[in-house]
DNA sequence: ATGAAAGCGCTAACAG
DNA sequence: CTGTTAGCGCTTTCAT
């Protein structure tokens, strides 16, 4: 059995108040005193447990972090981030991965709960308030990231991706494009909706009309689909000169599937991604892309729940929602459109 | 202040023991109470507090994760794995990324200990076995996954490096290829050692010299990195019809530098990259890899994990070194050598 | 300047 | 069948 307090106060020959106070400076203590309880505390090994602080109600220094995945770049890229902030302030996290399933989502809020998390940051799947509601309702600080609840007022961090979209068609647009395809999701959502709201947006804008026949839904998040989708828009619209793709991996998808068309990128098509994966970078052509600003995310994500979590009761401020406006990076898969008479 | 055993027990009108074991169903308790237990449960929302069993010698049924970063696809999908997989036998994982550095590693280490996690999973950077050693010394099951450390016996899951670089370059020997550039890390490792010793063993075999000139060293584990450190190679032997890189990333620098050159792939040069990450898929042209195999590693992990955790004494039997061979995936990047009089 | 002791939430041994 | 109580490791009054 590992050593306790009352170990190591034995050994000193000290009682366990002054071992405590030696630890946590919180009396003084004389220095021969002082000197002997470090030896013993060396001696022995001794790591005092965190966990019984819990009982006593202090903050366990633990919080949990929900998400459906940490094993795409841009999540994994945000939970580390995340993660190393909060242990420079001397927080812990216990992540779960959902995997999109509202069961194990529910089952990891319980499990926090158990765990005395002192907070919990959730990028939620499950749309149910009653959960986060209870726990809100004690006390407990969440933030939520890049999803809102209908039904339940939390501190949000988001990304305004009507803005994101909408300034990756005018980007286009600038260009000299105005036959602009859209690669969708399968389903909508709202992130989806908010995407397609912001192509919208940027045509009107630009007085483009927008045609139902320039969109076609791709069947998954992956490389594959954008590959597929990329190939049945062109054959019924062959005079889009750029594509826009709700998401990276689409994107690179719907790139090969340009180039297996003997088409150039982006000499005879541009395409735009959304993401900003970091290995986007590694595409050829590199691709442009929408950033998702983990970066930002992760500190105003910190920022509030250390907010929270420090003040004399944190709960009691108005909750707070920050939107973070995503940045366009231009690389190379986008280029000025050539005059060919091509316009419209 | 959220419910307790305590306030429970009040409401039900019952003795906190009662409530206990209703909750355990650790004794038989009649009809009656347990309903009134159950819905004072319910009705106060009591979450039973984890943590308390720890200052009775019992489980936290945390354990911990040290690794690097979970931001690279492979790490991620193999935290992600590993924490799934103990979620469902009802362990949480408190995971730190020290990003390669030591100090850091060390408090992770520290952190854990003093949460009291019943066991630790690491991909240590730090070869320094004093840290592990200490906390073997307190029967607390450690995994090692994919390194070893000198001086220390430790049940570990590893790849064999030898093996799987072996097999890279003798795929690219068996298509002709003589002239082998390398991109090593910076920093020797018992993971860049077992890669270059692959690498040697395969010129070997083949009757082909090893050449220290054939070599450079990248500055990191990035996409920079390989596209400078290939275009350096290339400078001072531009005879190479072949290169492989330690990892994935790396290799896709590479390859973006090979085509800044002006050179083809695969034509001119092939390229093997190393670690198998999803998104190589997504590369043009596709990198031919060697498969770093997460899911298998993640099980060999948990079985280990939870044979010691669950024996009556885990720390008894003798340690346990898995070796998973790693898979090569021949993909675009690599093709047979043009008979150009380029051999040796 | 230091020690003694109560008490946090819960389990388990003991009593009835 | 159920209740009482000691005690896990530690912090924090209260005494001295």
């Amino acid at each position: 059995m590992a050593a306790t307090i009352k170990d190591v106060a034995q050994r000193a020959g000290v009682s366990i108040a002054t071992v405590s106070h030696v630890q946590n400076k919180t009396r003084f203590v004389s220095v021969e005193l002082t000197a002997r309880v470090n030896e013993a505390i060396r001696e022995l090994a001794y790591y005092p447990n965190l966990l019984v602080g819990s009982l006593r109600g202090k903050k366990t220094h633990t919080v949990g972090l929900v998400l459906p995945s940490i094993s795409n770049e841009t999540f994994g890229l945000l939970a580390e981030t995340i993660q190393k902030m909060l242990f420079k302030l001397g927080y812990n996290l216990i992540i779960c991965n959902t995997s999109y399933d509202p069961a194990i989502e529910w089952e990891a809020y319980n499990t926090l709960l158990m765990k005395k998390a002192d907070a919990i940051i959730a990028i939620p799947t499950s749309r149910e308030p009653d959960k986060l509601a209870e726990i809100k309702r004690r006390r407990i600080p969440i933030v939520l990231i890049d999803r809102v609840i209908p039904g339940l007022t939390a501190d949000t961090v988001r990304v305004d991706n009507v803005k994101g979209t909408h300034d990756a068609i005018a980007h286009l647009i600038g260009l000299g494009h105005t036959a602009i395809g859209y690669i969708d999701r399968k389903i909508d959502h709202s992130h989806s909706l908010e995407q397609k709201a912001g192509y919208r947006k940027a045509l009107e804008e630009h007085g483009i009309a927008f045609e139902k026949e320039n969109l076609v839904r791709a069947d998954g998040f992956d490389y594959h689909s954008g590959l597929v989708a990329v190939k049945v828009l062109l054959a019924h619209r062959p005079r889009l000169t750029a594509v826009f793709a709700y998401y990276d991996i689409t994107a690179m998808g719907a790139m090969r599937g340009i180039l297996d068309l003997g088409l150039r990128i982006p000499e005879d098509v541009s395409v735009v991604g959304y993401d900003g994966m970091p290995f986007t970078i590694a595409s050829s052509p590199r691709l442009t892309t929408i950033e998702f600003p983990v970066h930002k995310i992760a500190k105003s994500t910190c920022d509030l729940l250390m907010r929270r979590l420090e003040e004399t009761d944190g709960m009691d401020g108005p909750e707070t929602d920050i939107v973070i406006t995503p940045r366009l990076t231009v690389r190379d898969s986008t280029a000025r459109l050539k005059e060919k008479g091509d316009r419209t």
